[in-house]
RNA sequence: GGGCGAAUAGCUCAGUGGUAGAGCGCCUGUCUUACAAACAGGUGGCCGGGGGUUCAAAUCCCUCUUCGCCCACCA
């Protein structure tokens, strides 16, 4: 067998996936399997994988893996989301390069070159996808533009229309003044920033004096249409009603009383802007106000501001209206002030809160959404970790109706047209229709016009778990698709977009299929760097995927990443420093033992034929040991994989692997190759291994195939020409024998003491070793093993006896360690004692712990009596162990 | 302003009532016929602070501090 001494996965997993994509081996049809159905998260078509994605794909992919080889017939459906606001925005940026806008292009053709940059960055997700070694079904592959994908949109659109859920509201929404659209509240982010409160006098019209407001954005005041205070507040208790003047403008404004001013803030009286704040714009709406727009779409001062504002940018108005102020007196003083500011999560614009036209999607109160409540709270839809259900409910409870339009180009147009002279401010002006034919039938009329708005694109990943099995289609393929995989078994995200795209999901799945999209939503850490920040392209701290697979490959970047994957919630990723990453290069570490291990074991495998009972029953106590270990190894890797504990699943793996199979029973076969048992030790060896590939397989999927594919037999035992296809070994695979791990324990303490002596005391080369059991017991263990613990200790030969008096002295629980004792220097000698007066002060420091808990007869009376059983026991072992050394001590003088 | 998470060896993390573990790092040896990306041995921690419950607390409760995440229309 020619395989190098180290493992190179640059040269062996990509071809190694094209073998899987030439056997066809991720596609899946309804069968008479169970199914497994999982719908990846669309990455959005706007660039590269970040860690993120290599996480949520990691996870995902492994746990369909495994469900595969449990019997499941797995369908793991990808897809990419043409991501609205997100890729126009990246578009955007493209064409600014170019010294043009959007504008300059026209709706047509700049909508050409997103569809340009969809062609080169959608497939480059997939590429990479595959390159992380994702099992998915690519026949499937779904984009959210796709004809059919936008059939479920239109269908689900108009139901919705029809229903009356879909309404044209006049409302604040959250403009963003660069991408000139609207979002919805979750998309933006707030931060928290240094701001003032500017203090502003307004007087009254009659001359008897003035009220204080107080703000923060005192460009706004050009569209006051009152001031208001509380109706309690006794200050102000006679003059509500009176007219006052605004400054700056002359405009003559009442003042109001309403609760929502409270006496405790500024001054206690607010200014009124109904068509710039939301509280104002409510408070307008009570007091019948008008509603003056200052602030256009653009972010400049409209010409409603006055002549001398219009047409400068937000923060030059705020400039020259207090310079204004302070000039004409009105400017009273100015504090500093902390406010939280919204910002686009695109392009960290400040969001302006602007009066516009808008559709809405109504959601407080609707069956939908009392069903995805319900869905939570009776755990039909199961949150892990559970927290996160709570999280998801209270936020469902106090939902407020979704703005669905966009003024985007990029997107789905929305299937609304009016007749060209119909009012568009109105309602009835529209129909809701598929295609201008539609249109023109439903109007009564050749001349109509479709809404320039695109839809949220939420809207359309809201229908992702049905509308990529084909829904709304009445095939026969599709409706047995939507029969066996759905509802699908799990969702797979981070926690940011819960509200955006999860709640959203379950919402449309029970609206429109009758049914919850997936039965659990397991909602994995965020990836942060090393000092716990979020990792962004313009922090500058990413650590690219792509670039991890190329320094350590697919498998060890897996590992890695699988073995932080728990139910926390955050993971946090050291950057690649002068090219190495400390945590994938660990992993990699371990694929690397595992190649060698397996070289090794093919080493001596050449040539074998595994028996016909695959599972070995072997006589010897390293084998009936580690099929032991292998059998506990597998309860615990299931354990974490069905309860979404990748990270206890690959620690047991790495521990049983590397400390069990490796270190002790591969170096303890290495003499029984020759002797006697060496047909059961090959046998062991075969299956240990070749069962622990199985148990690797969903976490490192390219280096197990590569290998098991060169092991001896598996192919012919297993029935199957790949390792996915093999069942996946479960507890019970072999047999747990407690007697043999007990026994092991010995072998392995008497080692372990022959070893430090022999370290400690710079003893080089193999010599003689002496062990005095202490029972016939450990007589008997060690005496039938005793050419195994010799072997691993380089200790040769090992005797039964005291040994040398002078001989270096280990008390172990099973009896005495002895190593002889050559020529020492007076120097070593000191050495020696020291390190045993150390050993006895440790003893004595837990010899004390233990005697105040069994001195002390409330310990006695109360613990159960195993733990004081337990601590009676160590007890006396350490003062066994204590008199041995001290005898040692005086020994040596 | 609410909600949540985290704090354990220099670093990254395990450890949910019985006197602390792993990997990396560091120190000593070793090219022992799978692996120096390795092997053997060792060093290293009043488990963030304070209180409480208990015979017994890293672990359960309260509180404080620091860091982070999510949510939030107080000018």
């Amino acid at each position: 067998m020619e395989l190098p001494t180290r493992y190179e996965p640059q040269a062996t997993e990509e071809a190694i996936y094209k073998t899987w994509l030439d056997a066809d081996c991720f596609r899946s049809t309804p069968d008479d399997r169970p199914a497994y159905c999982i719908t990846v998260p669309p990455p959005n078509v706007t660039g590269a994988l970040h860690l993120g994605h290599a996480l949520n794909h990691t996870i995902m992919d492994a746990l369909g893996r495994r469900k595969r080889m449990l019997g499941f017939n797995t369908l793991v459906l990808p897809g990419t989301d043409h991501a609205g606001i997100a890729t126009q925005s990246v578009v955007e940026r493209q064409i600014a390069g170019e010294g043009i806008s959007r504008h300059d292009l026209g709706r047509e053709k700049f909508v050409e070159r997103v569809w340009q940059w969809k062609g080169e960055y959608g497939d480059r997700i997939v590429r990479q996808l595959q390159r992380l070694g994702c099992g998915y079904d690519w026949h499937r592959l779904r984009f959210t533009m796709d004809e059919p994908y936008v059939d479920a949109i239109l269908t689900v659109f108009e139901r919705l229309y029809d229903q009356g859920y879909i309404y044209l509201g006049k409302r604040i929404v959250n403009w963003c003044p660069f991408h000139r659209t609207a979002i919805s509240d979750i998309e933006v982010e707030h931060t928290d920033e240094n701001g003032s409160l500017y203090h502003i006098r307004y007087p009254f019209t009659d001359g008897s004096g003035s009220v204080t407001v107080a703000t923060t954005r005192p460009e706004t005041m050009l569209g006051d249409t009152a001031v208001a205070v509380n109706p309690g507040d006794a200050r102000y208790s006679g003059l509500i009603g009176k007219t006052l003047a605004l400054p700056l403008v002359g405009r003559e404004i009442p003042l109001i009383a309403d609760d929502f001013a409270q006496p405790e803030f500024g001054t206690g009286a607010v200014k009124v802007t109904p068509a710039h704040d939301p509280n104002d714009f409510e408070c307008g709406l009570r007091h019948d106000l008008p509603q003056i727009i200052v602030i256009g779409e653009d972010g400049a001062m409209t010409e409603a501001a006055g002549a001398a504002y219009a047409g400068l940018d937000r923060d030059e108005a705020r400039k020259r209206v207090l310079a204004d102020l302070e000039a004409q007196g009105f400017l009273v003083k100015t504090e500093a002030h902390a406010k939280t500011v919204g910002r686009c999560d695109r392009c960290k614009t400040v969001i302006e809160p602007l009066l516009s036209e808008q559709w809405f999607c109504r959601m407080a109160g609707t069956p939908m959404v009392e069903k995805a409540i319900a869905d939570a709270r009776d755990e039909r839809v199961r949150f892990v970790p559970g927290r996160y259900r709570d999280i998801y409910l209270r936020w469902m409870e106090n939902l407020r109706d979704w703005p669905i339009s966009r003024q985007l180009w990029w997107g789905h147009r929305m299937p609304l047209w009016r007749m060209t002279d119909g009012d568009p401010k109105a309602q009835e002006s529209y129909v809701c229709a598929r295609d201008r034919a539609q249109a023109e039938a439903k109007l009564g009329s050749a001349d109509v016009v479709q809404v320039d708005d695109v839809l949220d694109t939420w809207f359309s990943s809201a229908l992702w778990p049905f509308a990529t099995l084909g829904w709304p289609s009445e095939s026969e393929e599709t409706k047995r698709d939507l029969a066996y995989y759905y509802p699908t078994d799990a969702l797979f995200t981070a926690q940011e977009i819960l509200y955006l795209w999860v709640a959203r999901m379950i919402m449309t799945g029970e609206e429109f299929m009758g049914d919850k999209p997936f039965d659990d939503v397991y909602i994995h850490a965020t990836i942060l760097d090393e000092k716990g920040a979020r990792m962004s392209k313009s922090a500058g701290n990413g650590v690219d995927p792509v670039d991890l697979i190329e320094l350590y490959g697919a498998d060890a970047t897996r590992f890695a990443l699988a073995r932080e994957a728990g139910q926390r919630q955050d993971i946090r990723v050291k950057p690649i420093r002068e090219g190495r990453q400390e945590q994938v290069e660990q992993a990699r570490n371990f694929a690397n033992k595992i190649w060698n291990a397996s070289r090794f074991a093919l080493m001596n495998l050449e040539g074998y034929e595994p028996p016909a009972a695959d599972a070995p029953t072997p006589t010897a106590l390293a084998d009936r040991w580690i099929l032991s270990r292998l059998d506990a190894a597998a309860e615990a890797v299931n354990a974490g994989m069905d309860s979404y504990n990748l990270d206890d699943a690959a620690r047991a793996l790495y521990e049983f692997f590397w400390d069990d199979f490796c270190d002790w029973y591969i170096e303890a076969a290495k003499p029984r190759f020759q002797g006697e048992e060496a047909a059961q030790a090959k046998h062991v060896l075969w299956f240990t291994l070749e069962r622990t590939l199985r148990l690797l397989h969903p976490i490192m999927p390219y280096i197990t195939e590569a290998i098991w594919q060169n092991l001896p037999g598996a192919k012919e035992r297993a029935g199957v020409d790949h390792l996915m296809f093999a069942a996946y070994p479960e507890k019970g695979i072999a047999a747990r024998d407690p007697r043999a791990e007990a026994d092991w324990a010995l072998v392995q303490e008497v080692t372990r003491a022959i070893r430090t002596l022999r370290a400690e005391n710079n003893l080089k080369g193999a010599g003689e070793a002496f062990f005095a059991p202490s029972d016939d017991a450990a007589r008997a263990t060690a005496g039938a093993n005793a050419d195994i613990i010799a072997f691993l200790a380089r200790a040769q030969p090992l005797t039964f006896a005291a040994g040398p008096e002078d001989g270096f002295l280990a008390p172990t629980r099973f009896g005495d360690v002895r190593v002889p004792r050559p020529e020492v220097s007076a120097e070593e000698v000191a050495q020696e004692r020291a390190r045993i007066e150390k050993d006895i002060a440790k003893i004595d420091k837990d010899l004390a712990g233990l005697n105040v808990r069994l001195e002390n007869p409330q310990f006695v009376a109360s613990a159960p009596a195993p733990v004081v059983e337990k601590a009676r026991a160590q007890a006396s072992e350490l003062n066994e162990k204590r008199a041995k050394l001290e005898e040692r001590l005086k020994q040596i003088g």
